[in-house]
DNA sequence: ATTATCTATAGATCTATAGATAATGC
DNA sequence: ATTATCTATAGATCTATAGATAATGC
C-alpha cells in the first residue's frame, strides 16, 4: 500500500491539480473530499496526510489554477503573434472557454465563492490577480505605465464579468453578445 | 399553529426575502434550509408547504433579488438626476455595495454558482439580466440603438468583473483599484 | 373540514480522525 | 523503523418527507 517518496509527491501533485479542475467545474463546495481523493485515485483518508483541511487545499488549487492560466499567456505572448492582446482576449472570451470552466479563469469560475473563503484562499488569489494584471498590462497600447495598468485593470474585469455572465444566462445568442461587444470594446480601447 | 390566509402569504413572501438576501451573502450552499426558515421565523418542515425544493426556491429568490436592483435603479433615475447613469455606476462600483453583498447585484454574488444550477434558475436569471440591460441601454450616450446595446453589455459586464475581483482579492488597495478603474472607463465611455 | 405550520426522522451526504497495513528507506 | 496509504467510523450536517397539531374559514 505504501509508495515510494518521488510516487508520493506525485500523489500529492496529482490530487492539486484534480481539485483545480474540479472545483472550477463543479465549486468548492460542488466537490467532497472523498470524490475528490477518488478522482485522483487515491483513497479518503489519504487525503490529510497531505493538507490540513479542504480549505488549504483550496488554496493551493486555486495557486495551481492561476499559474496554469498565466502558462497559457505566456504561451501566446512568445509565439511572437503580432497582436498578443488579441489572442489572450479571444481565447479568454471563446466559446471553448465558456463551455469548459475546468482548465479555465479562476475568477470567473470561483470569484464569488473565494470572497467568503479564509485569507490563505484569498491571498493565493490576490497574488495571481496581481501577477495577470502584471502580464496584461505589459500588453497594452498605452505608453504611460500607469495608463497601461488601468487598462489592464479594465479589460481584466471586463473579460471575467463577460464569462461569468455568458455562463450564467440560459440564451446562447445573449450570451455570444456579452462575449463579442466585450471583445470588441478591450481590443478597440485606446 | 395555524395562521389565517393572509398571514400564510406574507410568510411565504418573508421567506423568498430572506433567502435573496442569504443566498447572496453567502452562496446557495452556504445555507441551509432549516438555518433559512429559522432566520424568516418560520420550521424546517414548514418549507416543503411553499416549494417544492431549494432550487425551486433560488429561482424565485434571484427574481426578486433582480427585481430589486431595478426598482433602485428606477428611483435613481427618476431622482431626474442630471447624470443617471453616473449615479448607478458610482452606487454598484462602491465600497458599501462591495461589503454587503446580501442587498447587492445578485450575478457578482452568485453569478457561477447559478451557472451550475437548473434551467428554471438560469431561466429567472436570464430574465432579470435582459432587464437590467434594457435598462442600462436607456441610459447610454450613443444615439444609435445598437450601440446603446453594445454600451449596455460592456458597461454591466465590467461592474459585475470588477466587484467580483473587488470582493475576492485580500488587499483593499487592489480592490479600489477595480472599482475606480472600472468607473472612469464607463463614465467616460463614447 | 381544511390547511398552515409544527415535531421528528429517514437517508444521504460532508469533513476530519483513529488505527491498521504494508512497502520503502535506513 | 518509518511512513504513505488504506479501511472504518465519528459526529455534524444536508434535503426532503411523514404524520401530528391547532387555528382558520366554510
Amino acid at each position: 500500500m505504501k509508495v515510494s517518496r518521488e510516487q508520493a509527491a506525485l500523489n500529492r501533485e496529482r490530487v492539486v491539480e484534480t481539485a483545480s479542475r474540479l472545483f472550477r467545474e463543479r465549486g468548492y463546495g460542488g466537490i467532497g473530499v472523498a470524490d475528490l481523493m477518488r478522482s485522483a485515485g487515491l483513497t479518503h483518508g489519504g487525503f490529510y496526510g497531505n493538507f490540513n483541511s479542504k480549505e488549504e487545499l483550496m488554496a493551493e488549487a486555486v495557486a495551481h489554477s492561476i499559474d496554469g492560466s498565466l502558462k497559457e499567456w505566456d504561451q501566446m505572448i512568445d509565439r511572437e503573434s503580432a497582436h498578443p492582446l488579441e489572442d489572450v482576449v479571444a481565447s479568454y472570451l471563446s466559446t471553448r472557454h465558456r463551455d469548459h470552466p475546468g482548465g479555465g479563469c479562476t475568477m470567473a469560475a470561483l470569484g464569488p465563492e473565494v470572497a467568503r473563503l479564509a485569507p490563505p484562499v484569498r491571498c493565493a488569489v490576490t497574488d495571481g490577480v496581481r501577477k495577470q494584471l502584471d502580464k496584461l498590462a505589459a500588453l497594452m497600447p498605452p505608453e504611460d505605465a500607469a495608463e497601461k495598468r488601468k487598462a489592464a485593470l479594465v479589460t481584466y474585469a471586463s473579460m471575467v464579468g463577460a464569462l461569468v455572465l455568458a455562463r450564467a444566462v440560459n440564451d446562447d445568442a445573449l450570451s455570444d453578445e456579452f462575449m463579442s461587444a466585450v471583445h470588441e470594446a478591450v481590443t478597440g480601447m485606446g
